[in-house]
DNA sequence: GATGAATGAGAATTCATTCAT
DNA sequence: TATGAATGAATTCTCATTCAT
């Protein structure tokens, strides 16, 4: 039994340092993959990064594709939780502070999203499992969020799946730089100045009250 | 006098052949680098796509890149006209009008804005000497209008350079989708109607009027 | 039409070169896949042993298993001809002269038919698309010839089928030595020797008359 | 003493279980060598199929060619212990008793048979150790035989080698598809009518007596 | 002895580019 | 100019073998 224990400590051992390599190497993917795209990036160039032979990285994942497929799951959607804690939002700075937060990316999955997008570009797999599915999600709540606003008075009669599509435009526009890697991600002080830019054209419109 | 003219005659008709040939040839390889992306795509797909030999090819490009760049120099920017048209509209009906012509992708072009939009996502040579320039005038275009109707008092007191990338985004996820391929362009009736919810929620807002 | 015909002609010549290039490399593929088996052998091999660069191959064969294919098509078995040749003898000189031919082994063909004999140990394809389907057509031959053979009177009453399996069992012995390559073929002298003791094993047995 | 005898009985208990090991990894490399060939074979194949680590084959064995010649040298030719036997016999009747004895293949050693076999034709070092000395051991049996039965006039003036080669040739014709695995072996009834078949071809040829 | 992750040389195959015709 | 066979470096992937646990 102690015999037994001792295997058992073993085996967990060796299941977390497995564990943690595969991560080692979805992260040096990832970094490639976003630097290079996919199909320019090299088995060897992913092995290097990932300080390992080439051979070994098919311990860990069948192909180069599964490769891929595994990043590309790793990628959590940008502003999900935010457009998640949406619907509890009342008053504008309640409002302002979830977009806010949605600006706030995850600066370790940077890489794992710039690369899920570019495969998405030109991958209909990844396209539909991933972008598809994340931003559908999120394009869904959002719609929920104004429809509830436009039935209780507080919005006007907008059409609210558009009305999300073209809110998940603004945010893109400002996240898609930094996605990119072209601007380093907007700082606390940035992401309350954008937050209440977008809140304030959201609301109020470009045009002068009364004009 | 008269064989020169006639040997200028020879020769522009051979330039003019050429440049066809040139056309046919970059036609087929954005078409072809839309749907696999660059890398995924072989000299040998554009010859067959273009109805050449490989070689050939090599007669009117230096090198696959040099293909890659012609194609990316050939997509023109929607909403490019339109920005351009912007500094002249006074009246919402005039705004909207613009914006419907901002959505109309020229379809021909669909496959060089795809190809040069996936590739810019990770070459920066073709990010800056494309993407920023073309995206660039048309930032610049909206900010001199937004500046100008904020000091005629048309628009509130707004960040003109921030309120025109959210516009472009606004544009961006309307857009995105058709140069993608994973919708069909939007026909006229489909424009209006976006031109006009997009007009609106710009300068309107969606707060109910008054709240 | 002076052009067209220097232009057939040209394409005439291009099409013998290649139909030249293509048997050089399967004598060349046979050669080797005769001395190490398919398996073990590289195609690096192949293409240094036909003078060619390793891309090359590929523009004459698909991959690897299509060049063993093509190598095994090449290979005609031995003895088909004597076995078409066998119904029409009568007396025991004929059929000495037709047993004396069929040892005859096409020499340039040797390494094609080791190589299909060593594949078809192991591969049901080539077993079937070969080995069977020619061995049979002998066997057939052979099994009508001494039905008939049996009919007039001629034969014993045996079993035509197991005779002609056990009769091709007897030139295996002498050929596969050959086949091999661990014994020369044997020559004009040697192949009557063979040819004689055979017939006369096979038509008069073994036992002294009248044991 | 007693701790002697009591380390003795264990060391041989060990050395019973570290054999019983071995064989069955061979066991299990010839089924699959047999299968697809020696060359097509990984060592990760049969680690799996002998229910193993990879790693501990080679506690059994140096390397992966080891491992082919140990199975290699487990074959035994068929008709070795009645080539042995035949020197015994006199009347037909016990002739055809050990032809039929030869046609009964060791059923656990076929697979091993065919991987020598396979890999003799292909491998000098195989052919040289394993089959020439197993069918020369045969051949030099049945020419003694042979020559003993000519020389007391039981069989007619033949060449003694020549004929002992045609022998296992009909032989090989018969078990030649068992072996490759094309037909199941022989069960005892068709052995037996293949034994009087045989028989009677090589005693009394095809000719009709008389003729 | 047993395990299986790690290794890296080497295999098949692809592909941009060249060049003789 | 047009052709397409030839090239060979580069790529993905495999696999015998080693070795720390």
């Amino acid at each position: 039994m102690a015999a037994e224990g001792r295997s058992e400590r073993f085996l967990k051992r060796r299941q977390n340092r497995i564990e943690r390599r595969r991560q080692e190497i979805l992260a040096a993917a990832a970094r490639i993959f976003a630097e290079k795209g996919y199909a320019a990036t090299t088995t060897r160039e992913v092995a290097a990064a990932a300080d390992l032979a080439e051979g070994t990285l098919y311990n860990y994942f069948a192909n180069k594709r599964e490769l891929l497929l595994a990043v590309a799951s790793e990628a959590e959607a940008p502003m999900e939780a935010a457009a998640m804690a949406a619907s509890q939002i009342r008053d504008r700075a309640g409002l302002v502070t979830v977009v806010e937060q949605a600006l706030d990316l995850p600066a370790p999955r940077l890489a794992f999203m710039r690369t899920m997008l570019a495969e998405a570009w030109v991958d209909d797999h990844i396209l539909e499992e991933f972008a598809v599915i994340r931003l559908g999600r999120i394009h869904r709540r959002l719609t929920a969020f104004i429809t509830e606003r436009v039935a209780d008075g507080t919005f006007r009669q907008i059409d609210p799946a558009l009305t999300a599509q073209l809110v998940i435009g603004m945010f893109g526009a400002v996240l898609l730089p930094t996605l990119r890697g072209a601007t380093p991600p907007p700082d606390a002080d940035q992401r309350r100045i954008l937050a209440e830019s977008i809140v304030g054209l959201l609301l109020d419109g470009i045009l002068t009250r009364g004009s």
